[in-house]
RNA sequence: GGCCCGUUGGUCAAGCGGUUAAGACAUCAGCCUCUCACGCUGAAAACAUGGGUUCGAUUCCCGUACGGGUCACCA
């Protein structure tokens, strides 16, 4: 018996932005369809309309597009399964929520909000009295005609349970008794999530319903949704949850309140998509066998070695401090001219006329984390900050004050008459002021590259700072020091 | 609160009855070095808990604790 291929979609609802745990759900189930050589289709499920937000399935498309997550079906490639915005496809579940009736897992119901409320209201656990589920068929009809607002429910069994297995968490199963006769069509004559996810599934032949795991209790009611129409029940995959860590130690649902967690905001941090994609696709699955210690995934590679074997069940915690480490590295392999390509955007003004932007950027691609960190290891650049003279005090290479001051004033007129000013020149002579002081070549450089930087830790050493600067400058900031001294 | 799910170092995680319980990030130390960083070497650090089952449990079963999810005319 051959395998059905497989068909899995990713079918977010157009909030105005991308966070990153749908981010992983799309990357997920993208993963299971390449993997197994079948389809993924986009839908947009924006049934709501209250909470609609103009654009924002643009935001989804362009993130998909830049993280490379491509999708055969959906918004503007067309399929046909179409069309994929579900508010485009409304005849559609009306249709079909009315077949339900008919084969009696549904019924109409003509109560109204404030009734609901007083339920709600006498008792807060109770949920719907299942009021209209036995209405007649004549009551139902002089409704109808009278043209009293309705919504459809899903008609729960009373007694039993019901099951289904989970590709991740196993078999799950739920009494039936627990089940809330569940509005399938809304009052405006749109359908709920729990409606026309299942409806669309079927129609658009998705074999992998692959969400988060809140998701987990609330399928046996699709399931059945499936049973009633006597159509082939789909796999679940339900994916773990993504936490957040406050700032106070707590872990809760990644949210806002945990910093940038929308694709966007990352990227506009200086977070390369490759290197997002890569670290998120590590949280919640892991490679097995050989592949276990490996961590660098580019897209292609996760398609070939991507398990639903290897999804966890437990939630985990999005780790900025490991984004910021696989980003530093993604960096670190860029060639220079991609590097600085996407590091120029990231300086607010251009560096001073003097200042060779880049040998700076040269220095930079191997010591940052993320390209939004260029402006700030730059600022020194562009002027010398204020420091205290005691800053050149240094015990490791014996640097006082006094032998400070000496070095300098040794290094100006050496540095003054170096013919070129390029890296080895500037290091041979500054290695003779070593000799002409009998001191060691580390206490020289470090008085040096704090006189022309102003700071302690800067991302490079004396000879290139002082190449990055420029000899006009150079000279100038020595100068300054020696009157500080 | 009812129901469902989860629990290996601070974090991500391997493990799928017998292991010195991998690896990575972060942390710390040493080395290297024209500082920092990179790199290299090393260190500290974990099976929530109580019962079973078993010759033997991190691994299987039950309870407890803790954490999460869910109970909408939201998805």
């Amino acid at each position: 018996m051959r395998e059905k291929p497989v068909v899995s979609r990713f079918a977010p609802s157009p909030t105005g932005y991308m966070h990153i745990g749908n981010l992983r759900t799309a990357l997920y189930s993208y993963l299971i369809a390449r993997h197994g050589g079948g389809k993924f289709i986009l839908r947009i499920e924006d049934t709501d309309r209250e909470r609609f937000v103009e654009g924002a399935t643009d935001v989804i498309i362009r993130t998909l597009a830049t993280t490379g997550i491509t999708y055969d079906e959906g918004p503007g490639v067309g399929g046909e399964h179409g069309p994929y915005v579900q508010s485009e496809r409304k005849p559609i579940y009306m249709e079909y929520a009315k077949k339900l009736v008919d084969l009696g897992a549904a019924y109409y119901c003509f109560c109204t909000k404030e009734r609901l409320e007083q339920l709600h209201e006498e008792d807060a656990t109770g949920g719907y009295d299942r009021h209209c589920r036995d209405l007649s068929p004549e009551e139902v009809e002089k409704n109808l005609a009278e043209g009293k607002p309705f919504v459809i429910r899903q008609k729960m069994p009373l007694t039993g349970t019901t099951s289904y297995t989970d590709s991740v968490f196993g078999e799950i199963s739920v009494e039936n008794e627990e089940l809330q006769d569940q509005i399938l069509m809304k009052a405006d004559g749109y359908p709920t999530y729990n409606f026309c996810h299942v409806v669309d599934d079927y129609l658009m032949g998705v074999t992998h319903v692959v969400r988060g795991s809140e998701y987990l209790t609330s399928t046996p009611k699709y399931v059945l949704l499936y049973d009633a129409y006597g159509w082939e029940r789909p796999t679940y995959v339900h994916l773990p949850l993504l936490m957040g860590k406050g700032a106070d130690g707590t872990i809760s649902k990644l949210s806002k309140r945990h910093g940038a967690v929308s694709f966007e905001d990352l990227v506009a941090d200086g977070y390369l998509p490759e290197a997002i994609v890569n670290y998120i696709a590590l949280l919640g699955w892991a490679p097995k066998g050989e592949m276990a210690e490996t961590e660098f995934f580019t897209l292609p590679e996760l398609e070939a070695a991507f398990d639903i074997a290897g999804v966890n069940k437990s939630p985990s915690v999005f780790d900025f401090d490991k984004l910021l480490w696989f980003n530093g590295e993604y960096i670190k392999k860029l060639d220079f001219e991609h590097f600085r390509r996407l590091a120029l955007p990231f300086l607010k003004t251009p560096l001073p006329a003097g200042v060779d932007t880049d040998a700076a950027l040269r220095l930079l691609q191997g010591r940052i984390g993320k390209l939004g960190e260029v402006e700030e290891k730059c600022a020194f650049f562009r002027a010398l900050p204020e420091y205290e003279p005691d800053l050149f005090e240094n015990k490791k290479n014996k640097v006082t004050l006094d032998l400070a001051k000496q070095v300098l004033e040794a290094a100006l007129p050496v540095l003054s008459a170096v013919s070129a000013w390029n890296n080895d020149t500037l290091y041979t002579a500054l290695l003779s002021v070593a000799e002409l002081l009998a001191c060691k070549s580390g206490a020289v450089m470090w008085a040096v590259r704090i006189s022309v930087s102003g700071m302690s830790v800067t991302p490079g050493g004396a000879t290139e700072i002082m190449t990055v600067v420029g000899r006009e400058e150079s000279l100038a900031r020595i100068r300054i020091a020696l009157e500080k001294l």
